[in-house]
DNA sequence: TAGCGTTATATAAAAAAATATATAACGATT
DNA sequence: AATCGTTATATATTTTTTTATATAACGCTA
């Protein structure tokens, strides 16, 4: 139990008055309807319930000032999801701040000794 | 829905191969039983349950190198507990990386607008 | 129009986490 | 040696969260 190796780790989010609305794990799951073009898969790729995908979509698009992801059911294929010009900007600017972050936290890497 | 006030938070901590070791709750319990000498008391205040204090002692004091609490039972009071050495560094390492991350937030505070 | 795979939604079940309760150990103080 | 308030620990209970299950709606396709 002597000399554990201490390196610094974080994260961060977006969040409005009403709580958080944008996380790296939110942003993973557009990332990954954007690539897929379905909620379900998304959801299976990322091994979380097709209802709490739903629900973290459903709490971005009334959050985010307009919807991030449009949906559709029936059709070719069963129904499809889009994200939306604005749920580009949300993955491009969190990303921007995630880089920002990563760097902060490469800085600060060897600051902890005890 | 429109226009929300866009934030952005985020939470640090320390870390070893093993998982986390210390971050902001652990922190302020340390202070918390420095202040008052007692775990009891610190949990109290913090509103956590005996249990809950003691086993985020228990793991700091196994896995921060050296102790970062001594604990007595019996005695004048009924007992007490002090911060070491190391819990002191610890302390105060911690919010030195602290201050730098809340100088990082504040920086990057309008840089995410959708 | 029947079938398909997905979205949407509610409800039930299961798992995990938090909290409460109980009890023993402890040592200075009286 | 009885008392006190705390530490230490185990067990039980409650609460919360997560996951699973079921069902309906939908619109293209064949």
């Amino acid at each position: 139990m002597d000399k554990p190796e201490f390196k610094i780790n974080g994260r961060i989010w977006i969040e409005t008055p009403d709580g958080k609305v944008l996380g790296p794990g939110r942003v993973e799951l557009l990332e990954r309807i954007k690539a897929s073009g379905s909620i379900r898969q998304a959801a299976l790729q990322m091994k979380m319930s097709y209802k709490q995908a739903w629900d973290l979509i459903n709490h971005m698009n009334e959050n985010l000032g307009s919807p991030v992801i449009i949906s559709h059911r029936g059709g070719k294929g069963g129904g499809n999801a889009v994200v939306t010009e604005n749920g580009l900007k949300a993955i491009e600017q969190f990303y921007f701040l995630q880089n920002k972050f990563r760097e902060f936290l490469k800085a600060d890497d060897s600051e902890f000794r005890l």
